[in-house]
DNA sequence: CACTATTGTGAGGTTTTGCTCAGCTCTTGG
DNA sequence: CCAAGAGCTGAGCAAAACCTCACAATAGTG
């Protein structure tokens, strides 16, 4: 079980590393020396170095369930609440990953498996949130597939903004407009 | 004058090969070669890589000013046509672009030089959007420069993703959804 | 303690990359 | 047509990256 242990130790590394330097200068030597583990134990625990992204990927997905998602009030006048529940989950669960994430997107371009980690973590997550404001008595929109694309990638990306450019706004000023927005997407005209 | 000729071959090369491989691995023998150029050109016009990522935002930059911003009609009614042209103008504007300008935001974490230049480009921007939407008799939001740093890369960042994934949902509906969000956000509640 | 299985090591091979430089080709004015 | 300078070439060097492999250390078992 020391195995199990060192490869943990070299995942936090990784992504240490490569949110630092990003991924093509996050050399696999740097990640072993930060996690104080020599290159040939790196290499006994990932065939390469795309493996260790994508191992960090599965990580990331295992970790990012909306867990407080299934006991939300969804009682009428409500959807305000519920807004903030989920902008809020995005930003306490976002304090190191975001450029995890950009990268691992960015890098997804060039790797069916990672393209297809990342597909799939983005349609569960959409189906999760589609199925909660599909059970709101409040909500109002036509389209709720395209909805809940849309309001899950737009509160995702702009909380990576938040945290990449800290000092544009503060964080309750940007959670209340954001919250407005998808607030008043939701609950349609009228 | 051969040579300004050249150096926008080898520009427009880059940004198709940094786009194709990413930065660390678009090498710039490939730029080269994609160009049809030899290396030794290349590094006749720029010292060194990094050189080239900056000129191609100097390029984006001068590219990606929104022209008709001032010739719109601003009568009261007409913020969702105000809104359409905004993202309009995204969707047109951004056909190979987007990659390239999120390879940019990613790499300017580690260039002075290509954060400060980011940086301004966004600024320009939103102050763009700001001012025109200071002028909309329909707009009834709070802070207005959060709500235009809002939008602006809300829109921008939504456009990037429906042209990198292209099948989610069609052009049009997309385009109806996210103009509506953004227009019942600005218009304020009730 | 002896023996095996598991886990860890790190010098260095192989490949790739950014970049140089000595010399070539093309253009242009007279 | 010629000379001079502007523009271009590409083999190859130094540095750096990924990864291998023969061996060392540690943990577990009787």
């Amino acid at each position: 079980m020391r195995a199990e242990l060192t490869r943990d130790r070299i995942l936090t590394a990784a992504a240490h590393v490569f949110v630092e330097h990003g991924y093509a200068a996050g050399t696999t030597n740097r990640i072993a020396e930060h996690a104080r583990v020599s290159i040939g134990s790196l290499y006994q625990y990932f065939p390469n170095k795309d493996a260790v992204l994508a191992a960090l990927l599965v990580r990331h997905v295992d970790r990012g369930r909306w867990a407080q998602a299934e006991q939300l009030d969804l009682a009428p006048g409500s959807l305000a609440q519920t807004v903030r529940a989920l902008v809020r989950d995005a930003i306490d669960n976002h304090d190191e990953d975001p450029r995890l994430l950009r990268i691992m997107i960015q890098e997804a371009q060039h790797s069916r498996e990672l393209a297809e980690a990342v597909a799939r973590h983005g349609e569960q997550r959409v189906a999760q949130v589609r199925d909660l404001f599909a059970r709101h008595p409040d909500v109002g929109v036509a389209d709720l597939d395209t909805a809940a694309e849309l309001i899950v990638f737009t509160v995702e990306v702009n909380t990576h903004r938040l945290m990449a450019f800290p000092r544009n706004t503060t964080v309750e000023k940007f959670e209340n407009e954001l919250v407005g927005m998808v607030t008043r997407y939701l609950r349609g005209d009228r």
